[in-house]
DNA sequence: AAACTGATCTTCT
DNA sequence: GAAGATCAGTTTG
């Protein structure tokens, strides 16, 4: 995939409204990606990779086109693609998407009502496509994940789909969240997002403000 | 609506 | 031994 690797930072406006797909033990879950942030290596205080290559992050020095999934908080795992070439360390992380198709199977991963929150955050993305323990190293299949059709069984695996070749007009950026340090200043505005999307935090904010006409007391 | 807190454990210093 | 690319529930204003 040549736009990965060009990097995180080049190819992060461009998985906005891409679809990944996860497929296993016949069920598919699909994400249209709607938030993602950029992690470029050794120059970037807020990566993982920043202090060099670890057992931990050995994928992001790896070919683009792979996941790297990490676990943190003690309960939690999120979900990267690798960017870059060999040697660099580069990954776009996976902050929210819409659910697209398997609402059912996301939902009960998540153990929560579908709606904007379903795969909204890093780590609600990742459990609700079933992202986990054993799926860091994981490669990507280019295109739509195959049709479900009766009797026919579905074959496990991640694809990636849609990506566009030029950054959509209107595209937004920001400070990175959650990001604590240098890593997290506005030195580094590389979060991505489309207006408009019900599962982007920002949007959430904006909109939960008072309505107008609402009377404040 | 914002602020705070508990949960929970791997990773690297 | 401390911090962490988080989330959900509760408390406060």
């Amino acid at each position: 995939m040549q736009t990965l690797e060009r990097g995180a930072l080049h190819a992060a406006p461009l998985l906005l409204g891409a679809t990944l797909s996860v497929a296993r033990s016949g069920q598919l879950v699909t994400v249209r990606i709607t938030e993602v942030e950029a992690y470029e290596g050794e120059r970037d205080p807020g990566s993982h990779a920043y202090r060099g290559q670890t057992a931990r992050n050995a994928t992001m020095f790896g070919p683009a086109g792979h996941l790297y999934c990490y676990f943190t908080y003690g309960m939690h795992w999120c979900a990267n693609i690798v960017c870059g070439t060999p040697g660099t360390s580069s990954a776009v992380l996976l902050r929210a998407g819409e659910v697209t198709a398997g609402v059912d199977a996301a939902v009960g991963r998540r153990g929560a009502l579908p709606g904007p929150k379903l795969a909204s955050g890093p780590a609600r993305l990742a459990q609700a496509l079933g992202l986990g323990a054993g799926d860091d190293g994981t490669v990507l299949l280019s295109g739509p994940a195959p049709s479900v059709t009766e009797g026919v069984p579905l074959p496990d695996g991640v694809w990636l789909s849609g990506v566009r070749s030029r950054r959509r007009p209107g595209t937004l950026t920001g400070p990175r969240t959650g990001v604590s340090g240098a890593g997290g200043s506005g030195e580094f505005p590389w979060r991505f997002w489309h207006p408009g999307e019900p599962s982007v935090s920002p949007y959430r904010a904006a909109a939960a403000r008072r309505r107008p006409g609402t009377v404040q007391s």
